[in-house]
DNA sequence: GGCAAGAAAATTGTATCCAATTGACGTAAA
DNA sequence: TTTACGTCAATTGGATACAATTTTCTTGCC
């Protein structure tokens, strides 16, 4: 089976992981010459995926300057607290009416394999807290909503990379459940105030600690699987 | 003084410009020399715009097969409208509570401007009717939402160049005030309400007529800003 | 005449090359 | 010592050249 992608969408894909898994830090370089050697690619290709990070508000780029992972600012972080407690309400609204077939049972799984990995603060914790919105984004089967919903949860955990001293998925695991059972009783109220909680209590910390690494050796650990 | 935008950025403006008054028509092709020929750029540029005109949902990329203006199925004409409903009702919702200082002052003049073009049915009247939104957007001072605002403003004006047979923005201009009226007076109720119909009245109609045109003699007219 | 296969043309995907801008360093003068 | 200035290295902005893929046109066969 051949993959259809093309190389841009691939460096895209790994950047973005790098940078949501905070293996890339905030404010960190991103020179288009040291990430295109890394990937074995040319700086056209890694260009492109920087303009789409950029259009994500993932990364910003300084003119003349180059390339940056974003350092969202407190203000920038309320301001996106707030999109997203406004398009995830929506999309409790949307699934509290219409929830597609296997609808349950995809979020009864996907919170099954976030207990999994209870306890442990890793980037898969972070990543699989985050894809429960994802799909529960995805279930209304909007798909503008569900890109939407995409990137400020991409954004949120850019901003919690930056102010949160741990992730502390625990209480977020539990929260999920609940929110689930509250749309299975159509109470969008209960289900909304859950979930403007859920997103309430990471909103209230504030640490702030750099540590500008090498960006290759970072790099090294995300790039082998684009050697085909 | 000196123009500090980028070059991509100014055929990314130019381009989307000519999609959203229509004269780029849904469906046609755009390929990336004949652009760039017309606008006295490389194939570089055009691209680095294109992708960023796919990140907005105006055009759509097939593999090896170049760019479209994008055209929206109903289906995903109503998911557009669906999130935009959502979005500007919190924009509403913002508003009623944290109005910046001269925000009245700012609608009242857009909307004598929008008056001062009534009857009109040309691309000034089009760009108007869709400028009022995103400026109310603007206002909120959420630059996420603001943005979030813009893109499905945009993309419903591709969507009613695919399915509106006139843009009709007579009815419009009087609910605009409406909302403005209502937004004053604290009624988030009644803003939310109108702005839903004033929303709602453009999406239930439906005739398609495609006119695949000649793109070069289309962007002659847009190209001529880039001469500098 | 219709259909299939192959060649040619057009267009995108990617790499490389040159120019322009920025930041840093070093040197000299107040 | 501090500040101003000039040079240089590093990096991006943009253009061109080449490779790969798709589409279309042609040609031959049924």
């Amino acid at each position: 089976m051949e993959e259809k992608t093309t190389l841009t969408d691939a460096v895209h894909t790994l950047l973005r992981r790098a940078i949501i898994e905070q293996a890339l830090k905030p404010g960190m370089r991103l020179p288009e010459d040291t990430v295109g050697e890394q990937f074995g690619v040319s700086r056209t290709i890694v260009r492109h995926a920087l303009v789409r990070l950029e259009n994500e508000g993932l990364v910003v780029t300084r003119r003349n300057r180059g390339a940056f992972v974003a350092e969202p600012s407190l203000e920038e972080a309320r301001n996106i607290f707030e999109v997203r407690r406004a398009l995830e309400a929506e999309v409790i609204r949307i699934l509290a009416d219409r929830m597609p077939e296997s609808g349950y049972d995809q979020l009864e799984a996907h919170v099954r394999s976030e207990q999994s990995v209870k306890g442990k603060d890793g980037p898969v914790s972070i990543r699989l807290a985050g894809e429960f919105h994802t799909l529960l984004a995805e279930l209304t089967g909007n798909a503008v909503l569900s890109r939407y919903v995409s990137e400020v949860v991409l954004r949120c955990s850019l901003i919690m990379a930056m102010y949160a001293k741990t992730h502390s998925s625990d209480c977020a695991v539990d929260e999920h459940s609940q929110i689930i059972a509250a749309i299975r009783a159509g109470d969008v109220g209960k289900a909304t105030a859950i979930m403007d909680h859920h997103l309430g209590a990471v909103a209230g910390r504030a640490e702030l600690e750099k540590q500008p690494d090498s960006v290759s050796s970072i790099l090294s650990r995300y790039g082998k699987e684009l050697v085909s």
